[in-house]
RNA sequence: GGGCGGUUAGCUCAGAGGGAGAGCGCCUGCCUUACAAGCAGGAGGGCGCAGGUUCAAGUCCUGCACCGCCCACCA
């Protein structure tokens, strides 16, 4: 056994341990061996970034299932990854770029991709080393990067299958476009406001070409004057009686001049703003749909950059927000502005950048979702994966169920290029040169024809010729990870590892991104690898800030879980986040959580240095003749608790309820083991016959505690256990000891009973020493009880005297009284304090007073209940029966209680 | 606009039909030979509001209020 240091460090334990294990080999999966298997694909964070305290608590609920299953003797496997997280990562390499005065098209394309790459590797190991200072216990050897030669295979394979299956195509829509990003987004990748943003409602008058039954003009009203001129019509309720006599008239476009039906269309809405709506089909989602129904053009006002196109002299090369002001001010001068109110605008914003996303028209590709998310919802509806909490199933089947189409295509460079090529010689006609955001490259219309392919062609496959053009546009980041769980399992080769651990067992995530990714990921995992990618999918809290809003950077309410991990250690953070996370509700994070958890931490340090010099200063009883003899009632209820321990811990990794099992954990070691048995076993050291036995119960107990905590608390867990000497041949290390089974002790109820009994005893005996203001007295006592309560104390009475600071306990039969003398009663027995002289008992008569209100209160609730005849009519026999019991209780107690008061009063009258 | 959560001690949260709980914080007393990041004792609650069901309601039902999340093209 090693010498043992006097005071706790985590920062010297943890980096050790976390080499030894990793180099130990024993965090790898073992497909040879033969176990049961258990697997889980972390989600992966984004190369670029650093963890936050989501992550922290989403690795921290990974490690302790998955050493709790590993100590379990399963074959674990977790497979640690990063994302990487296309328009992120490109964004923050752009802004060092823009530290030298550079743009990515001052780099070109590739001289940029390689760029990044260096930075991946520069900055990619940080977030993944923040992961080992955590403690997880994650397959290194297996980690895997979503743009991995490997993985990049995966996610080609993935469109090209689509491809194939005709689920893929390409198409003008309208799309979240960035101005700033320079690249479309998905619906998913734009955040909106609950309530908007604060704008103007304007109310613009469109003149009517000619007159209609004395009617001049049209007035519209719209939130962006600036795509007016992108108006292709004007549009009402067919059944708005206010403007049928205009429907299939004609205005004329106010700043453009030109002509431009009105039409009536469904889709609007008669109450809102003035009934008639402009339709701009490049602009705006609704109004693209209106155009197709009325065969209507869709000319674009606006590039890729929010400057205004294709618009009168006045307006060309403004920027978005510029033109409307000018537009605004264009109409008023020409005297076509009605109104203006103020309006709260639904904007989207970039989820990266947060710029005011823009409707934009453009050519884009998609992947048909309805068969998909048919596969999905097969497998859902059968419940073949469980939801916890259950809720979120719903919430994920109703967004299947409405699924659109997912628009894939980025234009971005950082990601996996679309394996689609055209040929410039087929083509001809279909194609222009364009600059696009300062760079040449090859436009190819929508009626351009494509073709797919695994590995980059040579020849075009119809004509043979080799001029031949990728598509510019690389895939959405979400697209490589919907296929994270088996991709990185050796998809699409049929791997040993693919078909051993897939499905995997558990996806534990944030519900933010459940549509996001884990539908997706159910999606691809159906069609492509043949089974659900996941049997649960664990929902954690979101963790928010101690006033309960999200935690974020660029607010700056976030907090770096690494400086925690400074201050509280690895283990004090993982312990102090998971005892936070009670439920599914969102954690609002406070850090006296995790001063709680550091000062656990070191409370286990001090007991283990107790039962290290206990080991040291004698010799220990095997386990069995310890448990063969007739055991103390210490040791019998100390063996109970903890086996009602090792159960409800059992229990609570079965419901995945982890703050619960550490609570508990908590709760036994600190509560019963430290504070009672510890207590307890000093005076039985100091006895020759009692000793080695106890000796043998500390080490077996703590022994066992550190096994029940060690998922929870690695680091201090295996550290205590090498020092106190527990690792065998068998068991190196306590990263894979066997937790502890329910076999391994015997409840006692008769243990646990009489115990109840002592420590009241002893707290009630402390309690009046407090109020007279002595507590460290050492007292006598008077004692009155029956038998079993008097065979009790005195077969106890040496560890009693000692915890208790009791001096001499004589004993007189049950309901006899000492005169003259306060006494306390414990379960039927009574307790005397023969002292002559009590003091200020001006505390004892208001606790005797407060309590024998209470008293009073209950039993007149319990009396009035039990003089219901409803109540005794209808009520269970046995409910009727405890309460009866309940009411005789109380009634005897508040004898006892009148009867201390009244002799209080003697005794300092 | 629709949907889903939440409202219990000063704070963060458990409790899901029959005697209101934990941690932290607070008060009092203790440097008791593992531990003052500790030990011992204690105070503190109309369980958001209003109805209803029931012998019995933090607990079930209805409505309302406030907080938070998700979804939706209402210009």
């Amino acid at each position: 056994m090693e010498q043992f240091l006097p005071v706790y460090d985590p920062k010297e334990i943890e980096q050790k341990w976390y080499e030894i294990w990793e180099g130990s080999g024993l965090f790898s999966g073992r497909p040879d061996r033969s176990a049961v298997r258990f697997c889980i694909t972390i989600p992966p964070p984004n190369v670029t970034g650093t963890l936050h305290m989501g992550h922290a608590l989403n690795l921290t609920i990974h490690d302790i299932v998955a050493r709790y299953r590993r100590m379990m003797g399963d074959d674990v496997l977790i497979v640690p990854g990063t994302d990487h997280a296309g328009i992120a990562t490109q964004v923050v390499v752009e802004k060092e770029l823009a530290k030298e005065g550079k743009t990515r098209h001052d780099l070109g394309r590739d001289r940029f991709v390689e760029r990044v790459w260096q930075w991946k590797n520069q900055y990619g190991g940080i977030i993944t080393n923040q992961m080992r200072r955590l403690g997880c216990s994650f397959d290194w050897t297996r980690e895997r990067f979503t743009m991995d030669p490997g993985y990049a295979r995966a996610v080609l394979e993935t469109f090209f299958r689509l491809w194939q299956d005709g689920l893929i195509y390409r198409g003008y829509r309208i799309v979240n476009w960035c101005p700033r990003c320079l690249t479309a987004l998905s619906d998913l990748e734009v955040e909106r406001s609950e309530e908007g943003e604060p704008g103007f409602l304007w109310f613009i008058r469109y003149p009517l070409q000619e007159p209609v039954n004395g009617r001049q003009f049209v007035t519209v009203a719209t939130t962006r004057p600036e795509t007016m001129l992108g108006d292709v019509a004007v549009a009402v309720h067919p059944r708005d009686l206010r403007y049928r006599d205009i429907v299939g008239r004609i205005a004329v476009l106010p700043l453009v001049g030109r002509l431009i039906p009105i039409v009536a269309d469904d889709a609007v809405n008669p109450d809102f703003g003035t009934g008639a709506v402009k339709v701009t089909p490049a602009h705006d989602p609704a109004d693209f749909e209106i155009a197709d129904r009325h065969r209507l053009p869709k000319p674009l006002v606006m590039d890729e950059r929010g400057v205004m196109i294709n618009v009168p002299q006045r307006f060309v090369g403004r920027d978005r927000f510029a033109a409307r002001d000018e537009v605004v001010k264009a109409l008023e001068e020409a005297g076509l502005l009605e109104k203006t109110e103020e309006y709260r605008v639904p904007l989207g914003r970039c989820y990266r950048c947060q710029t005011v996303v823009e409707p934009l028209m453009s050519l884009q590709w998609f992947v048909k979702m309805q068969p998909l998310a048919a596969d999905a919802l097969q497998a859902l509806r059968e419940n073949k994966i469980r939801y916890l909490p259950d809720r979120f199933l719903r919430l994920t089947l109703d967004w299947l169920e409405n699924v659109k189409d997912w628009c894939i295509s980025r234009q971005i460079w950082w990601g996996h290029r679309i394996p689609v090529w055209y040929c410039i010689d087929c083509n001809q006609g279909k194609w222009e040169k364009k600059r696009y955001g300062g760079e040449e490259r090859y436009h190819f219309f929508e009626d351009a024809k494509p073709f797919a392919s695994l590995t980059t062609p040579k020849n075009c496959p119809d004509c043979g010729g080799s001029h031949l053009i990728q598509e510019a546009d690389v895939l959405d980041t979400w697209f490589s990870s919907a296929i994270w769980p088996h991709a990185v399992l050796g998809w699409p080769d049929d791997s040993d590892d693919l078909k051993t651990y897939y499905p995997t067992d558990l996806m534990i995530t944030d519900r933010g991104i459940l549509h996001l990714w884990v539908a997706r990921m159910i999606m691809t995992g159906v069609r492509f690898a043949g089974d659900i990618p996941f049997r649960v999918v664990l929902v954690h809290p979101t963790v928010l800030t101690r006033e309960g809003k999200r935690m974020s950077k660029s607010l700056g309410t976030g907090i770096d879980p690494m400086d925690l991990v400074g201050h509280y250690g690895a283990d004090g953070v993982r312990f102090g986040l998971i005892v936070q996370a009670e439920g599914s509700q969102d954690l609002r994070f406070h850090e006296e959580r995790l001063e709680m958890a550091r000062n656990f931490g070191k409370k286990l340090w001090n007991a283990a240095r107790f039962v290290y010099s206990v080991l040291q200063s004698g010799p220990a009883a095997s386990w069995k003749e310890t448990v063969d003899r007739v055991a103390t009632v210490a040791e019998r209820w100390i063996r109970s608790r903890c086996r009602r321990t090792i159960n409800f811990v059992h229990q609570c990794f079965a419901n995945h309820d982890l703050a619960e099992g550490g609570k508990a954990l908590y709760n036994f070691l600190w509560d019963e083991f430290c504070d009672w048995f510890v207590e307890i076993s000093k005076p039985a050291l100091s006895d020759d016959r009692l000793a080695p036995y106890y000796r043998s119960t500390l080490k077996m107990i703590t022994d066992v505690s550190l096994r029940l905590l060690h998922p929870f608390m690695p680091f201090i867990t295996e550290e205590l256990w090498h020092r106190l000497g527990y690792p065998s041949d068998q068991e190196p290390y306590l990263l894979v000891a066997s937790y502890p089974l329910l076999d391994l002790f015997q409840t006692d109820e008769e243990a646990e009973e009489t115990m109840a009994f002592l420590t009241q005893l002893v707290r009630t005996v402390r309690a009046f020493k407090a109020d007279l203001g002595m507590p460290t007295a050492i007292i006598p006592l008077v004692l009155a009880g029956d038998e079993r309560q008097r065979k009790a104390v005195e077969e106890n009475l040496w560890w009693l005297r000692f915890v208790g600071r009791w001096r001499e306990v004589q004993w007189m039969p049950p309901g006899a009284r000492l005169p003259h003398a306060f006494s306390e009663s414990v379960n039927g027995a009574e307790v005397f304090f023969p002292l002559t002289d009590l003091g200020d008992v001006s505390k004892i008569r208001e606790r005797l007073i407060k309590r024998l209100t209470e008293l009073e209160k209950e039993r007149d609730r319990t009396h009035s209940r039990l003089d219901n005849p409803q109540f005794l009519e209808k009520a269970p026999p046995q409910v009727v029966q405890t309460l009866k019991e309940r009411l005789t209780e109380l009634e005897t107690a508040e004898q006892s209680l009148r009867a201390r008061l009244t002799a209080l009063e003697e005794l300092t009258s």
